[in-house]
DNA sequence: CTGAAAGCGCTAACAT
DNA sequence: ATGTTAGCGCTTTCAG
């Protein structure tokens, strides 16, 4: 009551309660708590004089008050590798658009690609008492019990990109399989009849899978698949050029590959530049994310995109939905949505002029397409 | 009492309070609260016996309630313009490192460089009760009233990258002339001698600064400066490709740019070689970030290091000193830490041969000098 | 239609 | 060294 009486008008340090319009107004702060929240049996007039006043107080409802009551955060954590990779900056983007439209606060972290900071990751989640939690695994994670430890709890915990069928979680991811098939088809399209594959970590479902779409096309065209053709990599530049020299060290080359993720791609591009190899004349090359950098390098990189705005949002609903419905807890079936990849082909696999667009100069990024995606339950 | 006592030995499901670990020890709360927080007048046994059944419990300290009662949220909130510009990402990286190490959280918005988006971040951080914000401004964004506001209610606020001197307000940048002073002295030490500017909105303090050091450079080596070799871009690929066009345009096109940062600089690589205009031979050209994508193009993009990590632990270290003194709100001086950038010279502005690196093949980005860069207060 | 009272989980005086 | 009490700001029975 002595501190700060005097309003110079300007300054308002103290933050305005509930408490405080409701003494204004001669009410109670349940009059008020109820009229804010626009409650039924209140007189459309207190409501009016309510909002006039808590909007002159630059009144902001107290959230944490707010969960302390109601025992909901409404705040979800995100658990992400890289926020560096573009393709998860952009995925975030999609589950930011989505949260705050339903008034939910966003908690990211970082694993950088270690188990350790995904545990150090639910920890803080935990004593921030979210609501739920999004993820996309580590590559260096293989032992996944903090994953299951929060199924145990019930958190809701929903898997978006990176995933893992046999833990049996909620998820969001593309059709790697069906991606895979695309970008290998799209090759044999072209006129490449050698084309091997430069995988990722086995331990992923989701690599796996491009895997599995790959010897689907070349099954399907009839051309020998040979496990001299895949070469596993770790998702990194270094990889790619790795990769490479073990490709072009083959006694029979292939013509063509069909990476598992950009960065490898990237790397491969860069060898084959360095040893002379052209692309895509003598080497067809499609990458896996339609990274950011992909049509800024020469030649511009073919690659599939991931939908990864809209796998941000399918992931958020789905995680919503989950969090509504935890008091239920029947288990009617797991929920996993499998958005369909969108072929982007650029220079570096497009060796005949017929299908190279119309102007080449702006080589613009698929975006559109958004709405043409298909998404199945299962 | 009778919902949940049949503990299936797996499930967990109620979050362990301070209050059940003080009935499991016949304690009381106060007691427990105070040997989880190693009170120095707790026995030692207690403690241990607290910090044995806590860890049992699977204890989590609730921040919600920890917040409301100390009236501390130890959360800050962050405004970036785009976490998918590889430089904001990087930032945030450097902020989470030091913001968790202190037990901070971070609550991150995109204002995807427009004001509306600046203000709406705001008032979620003001519901967040956020102890502090730190900001970078958006490029759209002219009136800054609602940081200024900000700072009428006392709460701490660190603009980080993009500032403006005239607001006053505490900020950590990286010293822009310095930058554009030795972007443009290397382009002159690399025997080009009609050198342009491609500049940024005139309203950040950041893109004048800039354009300050390459008239620095130009007086220093008394090359005249003229009006038309600046051209003023908004940051995107696309007014780097127009900057292209008129500068070729002119009487006498320059042999070199300056680029404000790095994707003007792209559209004016990617302009030039449509136009057959050879780089580094005919066109210098240097930008300003150090991108991720500048050592994946062809050729590969000098550029200024903006040291994006370090700027991120500084903006937190002293968006921190100012949260702990709040109180004592005697503004002894406007804190503000000025980094020194670093330079990263590829092929693009190198056509000295001497100057090229030994290993050309693999350029690595310059990271490691970190230690080397001088902060001076003000 | 509004008021009174309790409580979410925690900590910090103020006891003892 | 530990217990008692009160309260952070809000919502929500239960009463009028």
């Amino acid at each position: 009551m002595d501190k700060r009486l005097h309003n110079h008008t300007t300054a308002l340090p103290l933050r305005t309660t509930i408490q405080m319009i409701a003494s204004e107004l001669k009410l109670t702060p349940a009059t008020v708590s109820r009229a804010l929240n626009n409650h039924p049996r209140i007189s459309a007039e207190t409501k009016q004089l309510v909002n006039e006043t808590a909007e002159r107080l630059q009144y902001k409802r107290n959230r944490i008050a707010l969960s302390l009551r109601t025992g909901k955060s409404h705040t979800i954590g995100v658990i992400l590798p890289s926020i560096s990779m573009n393709f998860f900056g952009s995925i975030v983007h999609g589950i930011e658009l989505l949260a705050s439209e339903y008034g939910y606060h966003t908690l990211i972290y970082q694993s950088e690609e270690t188990t350790d900071l995904e545990i150090k990751a639910i920890e803080a989640f935990m004593g921030a008492r979210v609501d739920g939690i999004l993820a996309s695994l580590a590559k260096g994670t293989t032992d996944f019990s903090h994953y299951v430890d929060l199924q145990k709890k019930h958190i809701p915990l929903v898997l978006f990109d990176r995933s893992n069928d046999s833990l049996h979680i909620p998820s969001v991811v593309i059709d790697d399989r069906k991606g895979g098939y695309l970008a290998t088809k799209h090759l044999i399209d072209q006129g490449y009849r050698a084309i091997a594959h430069l995988a990722g970590p086995g331990h992923f479902q989701t690599f796996r899978n491009r895997l599995e779409g790959y010897k689907d096309a070349l099954r399907e065209s009839e051309l020998p698949f040979s496990s001299d053709y895949v070469f596993t990599g770790d998702l990194s530049i270094a990889s790619g050029r790795d990769a490479a020299d073990y490709f072009l060290g083959l006694h029979q080359p292939p013509d063509a590959v069909f990476a598992v993720e950009d960065f490898s791609a990237l790397g491969l591009v860069k060898r084959c530049k360095e040893r002379g190899i052209q692309i895509p004349e003598e080497m067809g090359i499609i990458g896996f994310a339609n990274e950011g950098f992909d049509e800024h390098i020469t030649p511009t990189l073919s690659s599939m995109d991931q939908q990864t705005v809209q796998m941000g949002r399918e992931a958020f609903k789905m995680l919503l939905t989950l969090i509504e419905n935890r008091k239920a807890d029947h288990h009617p079936e797991l929920p996993k949505i499998i958005l369909d990849p969108v072929p982007v082909f650029r220079e570096s696999s497009t060796r005949m002029k017929t299908n190279l667009s119309t102007a080449p100069n702006h080589p613009t990024r698929t975006k559109a397409v958004t709405d043409q995606t298909n998404i199945h339950s299962i």
